[in-house]
DNA sequence: GTTAGCACTCGACCTTAATGAGTGCTAACA
DNA sequence: TGTTAGCACTCATTAAGGTCGAGTGCTAAC
């Protein structure tokens, strides 16, 4: 299905005067665009054409035309212009990410957030999930009959619990976790390596059941919970400057879904090809998202696919932009993770 | 100003009505509230009275009425009815912020969220800004060429800092560093504390000395910005649920307000006295709030005032529900933070 | 002091008409 | 044969007029 040059510059010209004003374009409008000097009566004849091969939607008989999912998804694919980024935007960029590198899911929740500063747009981004180790246990006291354990693995989690030892059997408690759980995974606490670090404690010190319980069930909780990936999602807002949504209601239920964290997670969890990946209104398979285009891309930690950056946002979205605006962040991403093991 | 027993349980009948169904209540709607056994037409002249007292307004003449700001004070002051919170809602809460003591800040956030929950209004919840003291530093090698420093103060911070450094080599840093840290607030660190580090060091092993400007630094940061307090601002979307907003421009406007974390802070600012307080409408001084009324609540760490626990909602909103939910959760928060120091 | 009744007000909603942006089609032109 | 001017037609949008009904204030009777 070829579309003649003249017809693919129409096309074109109807989708980004679209995007810019989400209102139904009516031939003369593209004809003023002296770029073409061509009537428009001659557009008129190649946007039926285009309406006929299913690239544009009349909404009604006398209105100008839409691009349909068709349309976006040729222009995606076919017409878009390179868009390049800002100097500025891309040196803000990378000074807020290169310059420090900060703990994992601070990296991961800074992209997201940049993401759509740069694009204005909803973005989401998920963290990896993946099997994590103990690299290292601590126990500091903290106010009264308190301590503070850390535990370190490829992030860092603390939380206090109640237990009356002092710093130095802190000291010794810490040495004796580490020696037993450093380097495991959530599966291999077994029952046997739990007996060890007990059968030591007893031997060197007092210590109430209670508290190591505690320990040792956050310890597991923590590294279990690295295992599931969790979704940071940004912007929510800029939903409301979008005509298409100026229906309260319709908004209303777009918020209701991407408060729902699940719901979103499940959204970025299709395991897409590398690169950045368009979804265009139907595509998305999703009721509530036939209005809305995602475009994701997958980051990679090491060299495993660790996560996903996505937008959110009406059909008509600048595409050129979100797809420059991704690519670079995740490349950052990537560039920033390599050394993260 | 006194009002007659008649008086005072129309009002109260008014704006329970009004606060339900943000509609103007009629004469007519109140005379059928079989609880005061009185025609229409005499209500609607306890209405006119209560008017004319500028408790009430009338939007146009021939419509209900509206409770002005005085009414809505009048009846948090005078009228308004204990709210009892259900069991169940009661032990849930009990159950996420007891059982789990957590850290510091989770404790917040999770305060900020269930009172979002258990109101359905939008929250924030203000961190306790406050001079915090180094307790401990760790580092620990992560990746290839990367060390994580962990500082530990009243709660956990990391950062990864790219430095070539074994494991051998962190822990005896980390012990110098110990050494002549710990204890010491952002102010303390002094010029000649960095010296003796730096020739400690310097005596003992090589380290660049770019790896060490970039540990105090970051150390440097860590307890500064605890000095500062942080918001968090819950289910912003509710307002789009609420009728005095359908106005899609005014609920973007509000949107934005609750947008920038800085405003709400200093909104959130006001060193109130002690228990639960209310701001009506125009008493917030704000006119974007002049449609909102913000309750607060100031929870306490030890014996200091900590931090701020708000619901922002409609002028209309279910006083004694946001009341006594922010009163079992503040007290809650006390009870937890107690031992915290 | 309370209530029934009645005339009146005014926003909400519906209907209708006018407007104008945009179309498809035809015929003339290069 | 492709392009364009012109014209009749369509239909969403907006404004104007009309009806409806909820709610009021006031008066007179209880």
């Amino acid at each position: 299905m070829d579309l003649s040059e003249r017809k693919r510059k129409i096309l074109q010209a109807i989708i980004d005067e679209y995007i810019g004003t989400a209102e139904p374009v009516g031939s003369r409008a593209i004809s003023k665009k002296e770029s073409l000097g061509l009537s428009s009566a001659t557009i008129r004849n190649e946007m039926a054409d285009l309406e006929e091969m299913g690239y544009l939607i009349q909404p009604h008989t006398s209105s100008g035309r839409v691009p349909s999912d068709e349309g976006y998804r040729f222009y995606v694919n076919s017409l878009m212009q390179q868009y390049q980024l800002g100097v500025e935007a891309i040196n803000r960029l990378r000074e807020m990410m290169e310059n420090r590198v900060t703990q994992l899911e601070k990296i991961i929740k800074q992209a997201g957030a940049l993401t759509s500063s740069l694009t204005e747009y909803t973005t989401f981004v998920t963290t990896p999930g993946r099997i994590s180790k103990i690299k290292k246990l601590d126990l500091v006291p903290v106010g009264y009959h308190m301590v503070m354990l850390i535990v370190v693995t490829i992030t860092v989690s603390s939380r206090v619990i109640s237990a009356d030892v002092t710093e130095k059997e802190c000291a010794e408690l810490a040495k004796i976790l580490n020696k037993h759980l450093v380097n495991l995974s959530a599966e291999e606490i077994s029952f046997k390596c739990i007996e060890e670090i007990q059968r030591e404690i007893e031997s060197t010190m007092e210590l109430p059941a209670q508290v190591l319980i505690n320990i040792l069930n956050f310890v597991y909780e923590t590294i279990s919970a690295m295992n599931d990936s969790d979704i940071y999602i940004n912007n929510v807002n800029s939903i409301l400057k979008y005509p298409e949504y100026s229906d309260l209601s319709k908004a209303r239920r777009l918020f209701d879904f991407l408060e729902d964290k699940e719901a979103v997670k499940l959204l970025a969890g299709g395991d897409d090809e590398n690169g950045i990946n368009a979804k265009i209104g139907k595509e998305n398979g999703l009721d509530i998202l036939d209005d809305c285009s995602l475009v994701t891309v997958n980051y990679t930690l090491g060299d495993r696919r660790a996560g996903k950056l996505g937008v959110i946002g009406p059909k008509r979205m600048n595409y050129a932009k979100v797809f420059a605006s991704l690519d670079i962040i995740s490349k950052e991403i990537d560039k920033i993770l390599k050394d993260y093991l």
